[in-house]
DNA sequence: GCGTCCAGGTCTACC
DNA sequence: GGTAGACCTGGACGC
């Protein structure tokens, strides 16, 4: 790949880099396979089909954060590409959000106050690649996340993809065209996707038949995005909420235990017929903060967890 | 060793 | 409009 676009983006700060593209939990940015050392991220993004690369450094300070970011391809960039590009990136890496009014919030709130002084200037999860988004919610369905991670891997292996570019290998998601040419059987059996296969051939289908992608999906209220989103096979609350522009609070059995012994002071006897409930509580609680609070929370349960004296890890 | 349970949900069929 | 029951797979657990 070559060296077809470089730019430079300012931040609203604080900023981190770091927190924000390797999560403390160890949530990844675009791919479970890409590189982070040192302040760069080597990693890949599918865009309009093609496969690009990704150099993204993070520059300077929490409160005077600046990203360069390098793209690679094997096509030539014209600037049209290069603008649409740009703003790919710039909205993944929320670098326009303003976290003030949350850390705000969050000082009138036991549960938050010292979670947002721990990981200050991390923003939020935001795929930069729909599909890409989509295997990764239908694949932690029903599945502890042992099981999720091998059928990452096995889909990867099988069906993915390299970005070959400054020096680096990084491994990629499968393109929605060739999971479709997959047959359901094949994706079962090798990819050990089981019940799952049915519904990820038909978003893939989707896709190519014309739905939105993230970037329009982010135009949109996000409430009917999310709708939008439920219209794919396989995917309800939860997944909408997982792939969702907004960070919505997508509580599963896991993280249903950890906020109800937050919230309510005790692990749920049934976790998930408490997701509801806590969902209610939680949008009563935080409001427009609420998928904030849960991104924070999550990447934070050591913490968390000494504090309170209990541990929320052993979930 | 072997059987059973159930996990970082969703859809369908039935009432 | 509300809700059992089915769904792949594999690790944990009890016997």
């Amino acid at each position: 790949m070559n060296l077809v676009h470089d730019f430079e983006l300012k931040t609203v700060p604080p900023y981190s880099f770091e927190l924000t593209v390797a999560k403390p939990a160890g949530w990844w940015w675009a791919t479970p396979r890409e590189v982070y050392e040192g302040r760069t991220l080597w990693t890949g993004v599918r865009w309009e089909g093609r496969l690009l690369g990704l150099r993204i450094d993070g520059l300077r300070t929490l409160m005077r954060p600046r990203i360069r970011c390098r793209v690679y391809s094997r096509a030539r960039f014209d600037e049209a590409m290069k603008d649409a590009v740009t703003s790919l990136i710039r909205a993944a890496l929320r670098t326009e959000e303003d976290v003030r009014p949350f850390y705000e919030m969050a000082e009138g709130d036991p549960i938050v106050r010292e979670v947002v002084k721990d990981l200050r200037g991390m923003r939020i999860l935001r795929w930069p690649d729909l599909f890409s988004a989509l295997i990764l919610a239908i694949t932690l369905q029903m599945a502890p996340l042992v099981r999720s991670q091998q059928m990452w891997g096995l889909l990867m292996e099988h069906y993915g993809e390299n970005a070959v570019f400054d020096g680096r290998r990084i491994r990629y998601w499968p393109s929605p065209k060739k999971i479709s040419e997959t047959s359901e059987e094949e994706l079962r059996s090798v990819a050990k996707l089981g019940y799952r296969a049915k519904n990820l051939k038909a978003i893939a289908e989707s896709i190519l038949g014309g739905f939105p992608t993230m970037e329009e999906l982010s135009r949109m209220p996000s409430e009917d995005a999310r709708r939008k989103l439920m219209e794919l096979r396989g995917v309800g609350e939860y997944s909408a909420d997982i792939v969702g522009t907004e960070g919505g609070f997508s509580l599963d059995v896991w993280s249903a235990k950890i906020f109800g012994v937050l919230m309510t002071g005790k692990e749920p006897e049934d976790p998930r017929a408490a997701i509801p409930v806590l969902q209610r509580l939680a949008r009563e609680r935080w409001g427009r903060w609420t998928g904030h609070v849960f991104v924070y929370v999550l990447n934070d349960l050591d913490k968390v967890s000494e504090r309170i004296g209990f541990d929320l890890t052993k979930f």
